[in-house]
DNA sequence: CACGCAAAGTGGTCAGACCACCCTTAACTT
DNA sequence: AAGTTAAGGGTGGTCTGACCACTTTGCGTG
């Protein structure tokens, strides 16, 4: 052969490169639009079904939504349709249920450290008032409690890794601490003393 | 119109639901061969490339195996396939660079913690010797140093976030830590004194 | 000016064609 | 007879073109 060709890689997969690389180009911002599929096709020299295939796994996963007759957008990144697709494939989890949980409880315990410095009073008291919220079940107040906290860690990637986690173990119980272990963590934060955070998690992790 | 119809749900998504029954009641296994993607067509009278679009969204999600030329396969469930390709499009922004390298220490350090119960006098030695073979540069000792310690930890999900930070963060400098930070390390594990580790990466990463 | 309907643009779906790849099998060579 | 090679059938990979359904646009008619 002449070539040896790039990796063979499936066109799919390269067309997902490519968007990827078209929204950065153009700093596409949820809720804009993505040129049409034909002109995609035409753009990027495949098929129109190929453009198809790498668009549906995009949707799939959340990152797109494509109205008909309209065209397709980039979306607020939602993994709802990934977490129930996923939940109905996979009834129990073996190994993997263990690694995400043990997984998660870190990722929420740098988070914590993360926020630590840029916490205000006015944070402390948003998150004793969800606390006290009868409004919520214990897991939303959770995920609520750990929301404020990712977006307070000023980390972008760690607030999505958190938030993909815990979309990931919606289906799974066991996703709350106990009720103290928040408010230990809301008076570590008043009283400024960063260096418990570590040994608040250790106590209510190593059950 | 006579009738309702079942709600605008796309074909795609609805081979997705006949798939999972199909896989369910022919109680298939990971490794079991799913029928072709034109005997799926011919039943569930839909065309091949619906098929196909349903298919790649699995195969996304890690759910499937497709082999040219061989046929489709269940795979055993790996969603960390899918937190590569989110993050691929997640890691697109500008400011990200800075979070990247963050939580990659994030990741290294609770890695050396989890690896911590595992290791065994084999690991060190062999830790050692990465840290003497010259035929290295310094980022590929950090990376098989670190790589080493990942697959440690017993937690594939770890692994896979460390592998995936460390794929993306080749493009950028200041990688690795100073010499000695490695070697406290491994004194560390040697000491049997864990409670070191969180110190160790603050004294280092606060820089 | 207001209304409505046709046209254009877009996603949704299908059918058929061709290629590349893998495996089996039959034919051929040694 | 045993080993090697060539051919065929099945499968995924991809492209093209066609048609439908939906939305928006805008032109023309009243």
């Amino acid at each position: 052969m002449a070539v040896p060709m790039s990796p063979k890689q499936k066109v799919y997969q390269e067309i997902l490169q490519e968007i990827r690389k078209f929204i950065d180009h153009h700093d596409l911002k949820p809720g804009d639009k993505l040129p049409s599929e034909r002109e995609l096709a035409d753009r990027l020299q495949a098929g129109r079904s190929s453009i198809r295939e790498a668009l549906r796994a995009m949707e799939l996963l959340g990152l797109i939504e494509t109205k008909h007759g309209e065209g397709t957008f980039i979306s607020t990144y939602r993994p709802y349709q990934t977490v129930e697709i996923l939940s109905s494939f996979i009834l129990q989890g073996n190994g993997t249920k263990k690694d995400l949980l043990i997984s998660k409880r870190i990722i929420e315990k740098e988070c914590a450290k993360l926020a630590y410095k840029q916490l205000t009073e006015d944070d402390l008291q948003k998150m004793e008032n969800l606390l006290t919220d009868s409004k919520m079940s214990d897991t939303e107040r959770h995920t609520a409690f750990f929301t404020h906290l990712a977006v307070k860690t000023d980390n972008l990637l760690m607030q999505r890794i958190w938030q993909l986690m815990d979309e990931f173990s919606v289906t799974m119980p066991e996703q709350k601490l106990v009720d103290s272990f928040y408010v230990e963590l809301v008076d570590i934060y008043k009283r400024n003393v960063y260096m418990e955070i570590e040994n608040l998690f250790e106590k209510y992790t190593c059950s």
